[in-house]
Parts: C-alpha cells; structure tokens; sequence
DNA sequence: TAACAAATATGATATATGTCATAGGGATAA
DNA sequence: TTATCCCTATGACATATATCATATTTGTTA
C-alpha cells in the first residue's frame, strides 16, 4: 500500500458529485481534511476481520472482495465490489468492527475518511446523511439478492446466476473478463474450484459461453436463464 | 386481516419511543395520520413479492418469515423477523417494489406508515432519518450474516447455526420454543425437510439437544458450537 | 530467463444430500 | 366428532457434490 498525495485527482473526481454534492464548502473541507487517499497492489488486504473500524472508505477505483477465512484456512467469498461502492458495508453507526476482511483484486484505489469527521458532518445535514445511508442500504440489499440466490440453487444455476450477474449488472456487455480465479469463484459461490470448472467446461461443450482465460462471451443468453430457473 | 381501532395503544407503544422518539409533536401528528394497525392472522399473507411499496411496515407483535417462492411452487425463507423489526427490509427510499413476500407466523400486529408522510418527516428531522436508517442497516447486516454463514456450512454446521441464532440472539434462553415448523427450517437453511429431521434426530440421540414436539432445548453447548465451528 | 507456484483442467472415487416411499400423530375444518 | 391434511419421522436408494490424483498451462518472482 502506498499512500497517494495527488490533490488535484480529487477534483475531479465522479465521486466527488455523486457523494459530497450536498455539502456546504466548510463540510467539505472538514470531510477533506480527514481524508487520505491509499493505493492498494492485486492481493493486498485492506481490511481485516474483526478489525476496529475507525474510518469511512470508499473504492475509487479498482476492484476488491469481501471475505472471510475459516478455520481451516479456506476463504469464503461474500461479494466482490466496483468503483462506487463503500468498503464499509456494515452499518458504520451501529457497529464499532469489521465483519469481513477486503482484500485488493486488481490496483485498488481507496479513499479514506475519518470516521469522526464523516459522523460530525451527517448529523449537521441530513440530506447528506440520507444519500449515505441509502447507498449503504442499497448495496446490503443487492448482497441480501445475491447470497439469497445462490444459496437457493445447485451449482449450475449459480453459474449461471453468477455469469448473468457479471454480464448484466456489472459490465452490461456479454463478453467480460471475468475478475476473479476459478477458485475465487468456487469460494463466491460455495462450491469447490474443480467442481466450478467443470460446470463452465460444460456450458462451454454446450455453446452456451465461449471461454478464452479469463475472458467469458454469453453465446446463449436462452439456455443460461433457463438454467438459472430451474437450477 | 382485521384493523384495529384501538388507539389508546399507541400511546403505551414501545416502539413509539425506540422510533419516533426524536419527532416534534407536529411531526408525530403527521405519522400518526398517515398510520394504520393492522393484525394479520396465523398464515397470512402481509405482502407479496413484486407488489409495489407504498407504506413503512413496522412489526409491532407476533413473527413473521420473508420468503420467495420458485417455478415449482417452493418457498425459500430469507429470514424470520420479530417484534421491533421492520417488515420493509429493503431500503424503502430507493426501490418502489418488495423483493420477497412476508406471511404471519402467528397473530402478528403491523404498523403501516404511508411512505410519503414518512418521506416527509425524514427530509426535516435528520436525527429521526438516522435512526430509521440505522435500524434498517442494522437488520439487513444481520440477514446478511445469517445467509453467509449458513451457505459456507453443511447441513449439521447450518442446523447448528439456527439453533445458536435462536438460543441466543432470539431467545436468549437454551430452551425455546421453535416458531417454524422443520419444513419451514429447512426452507431457511435450504435442505430438504427430511433431512432436517433427520439432523435434528442426530442431535438429539447424541444427547445435544432434547426436543419435544416444537420445544427444543440445548443441552450441549460445547458440542454444538463445536458442530459449527468444523461444520 | 529459468524456476517455481498457482491456475486451469479432467478423471476416478467417496461422501453428502436429495428423492421417493411409508407410517403414525396431531392439528384443523366441515 | 370424524375426516382430512400436514407435520414429524425413518429407511432405501438416486443424484449431486466433494475429495484426491494427476497433468498442462499460465503467471510471478528470483
């Protein structure tokens, strides 16, 4: 992890807008003032289970994912996350720790606001608290939708589930590639690396997706849903 | 379903406190109109999947279960909810339709709130918009909880986690008794009913817990927190 | 660049879980 | 009250998934 110190990205950034636009110019320079931005390398952690949370981070840019690892050491996926969305999924007001450990998929950049100066800020503005919250409140949801899924299918509709998830949702084109290992994806979906291969090895014999590496094109959009209905 | 008339009710309500304790009397006023009571008998349906929102629900006696229903006619259980907890589980501010349907466990009583009085209110008060906020983001963290860890389990690892949930988060008593029937708990921890029963029976010839009819009680704490550490 | 570790891939086999069948008990409605 | 339906329960068997073994390919690091 490095820590940047390129002031001027700030301006720039989308986020900026899309989060801070309702603050008054002395929110915004307390929020700024208690804000570090970190670049995280593919593979670091950047947060730990079980870790006292002491600040609000949001991903700038990057890729990373929430996990926790058991007693045998093998990690289990809760989601993985994009640009936009908030590191801290849990509710920051209401717990005091981490319930999952972030680690970095790809260059990872985070920034990094004291959790004092964020709480001080939301209770002075309300509609700045909403938008907070309702984002916070709409990410849980899609993680609520998403682990209700896959928990109610067997392996090829969580493929499948997984596929049209990536293809629609996050990179809206059917052909992606796909920002996580096999294995990773066995942990995401609670299935073993081999027995995840397999199943893509399949569609793939089936015509349903094509497969080079990491890079996955939906050929059959029709068999795929049907698959992610009835299994 | 019936609604209830009786006013007086409200004024002796715990939930009047824990939720609109922040509220000026004009502000209370504007809920308090907008707000219906309405008791729902043991298997009724209180909201469907899809339907459009257009209340806050808050649950103010009885349990009910948020579930899906498939393409065959199968109920998942997202999750059961008790008194205090709100029936709009997803974030009411930023999608117009329920996501799963919600059905009475026994003789529930709800409070419906019409969204717009309380949109209203939210918009003025940002303390009371904190405190709605919270508690939504509170149980969704729960829900998300209870679904990771169930869905890195097996099947005795799952049972196990549902009896520790009740026990201690529900209950919190070793004995309780268990408001769904074993169809219901395997709907929740997605396994078939019969080899619920079947767990249930181990646990119970292996002198872990002791069941009688609903009636369940943890007789062996260490071993069953064991079952779900390794399982 | 070579050496090594990790990822992808597939087969054989073991284990976990689901399905089907059956039966008694208890709740619910006519 | 009886009749019916659902719940609880258990066994036998089928199917889904995990585990273990092995090989090739890819990516990372010395």
């Amino acid at each position: 992890m490095r820590i940047s110190y390129d002031i001027k990205s700030c301006v720039s950034c989308v986020y900026r807008q899309m989060l801070f636009g309702d603050l008054s110019d002395r929110e915004y320079e307390l929020i700024n003032e208690a804000r570090t931005e970190k670049i995280f390398r593919k593979g670091e952690v950047i947060v730990k289970e079980n870790e006292p949370i002491d600040s609000f981070l949001y991903l700038r840019q990057g890729l990373v994912k929430f996990y926790k690892t058991d007693e045998h050491g093998k990690d289990h996926l809760l989601s993985i996350t994009k640009p936009g969305d908030f590191v801290n999924l849990l509710n920051i007001f209401s717990d005091t720790n981490y319930h999952y450990s972030v680690c970095a998929l790809e260059e990872t950049m985070v920034c990094e606001v004291k959790l004092d100066a964020l709480k001080e800020v939301i209770a002075s503005n309300s509609k700045f608290a909403l938008r907070i919250l309702n984002r916070i409140g709409h990410i849980s949801d899609e993680v609520i939708l998403n682990r209700f899924e896959i928990s109610r299918k067997q392996i090829k509709g969580r493929v499948a589930y997984i596929l049209i998830y990536l293809a629609d949702q996050i990179y809206k084109n059917p052909e992606f590639r796909i920002p996580i290992t096999r294995r990773e994806l066995g942990e995401l979906i609670s299935m073993t690396t081999e027995n995840t291969i397999r199943t893509l090895s399949e569609f793939k014999n089936d015509g349903i997706i094509s497969m080079e590496g990491k890079v996955i094109t939906i050929l059959d959009y029709d068999r795929l849903h049907n698959i992610l209905k009835t299994g």
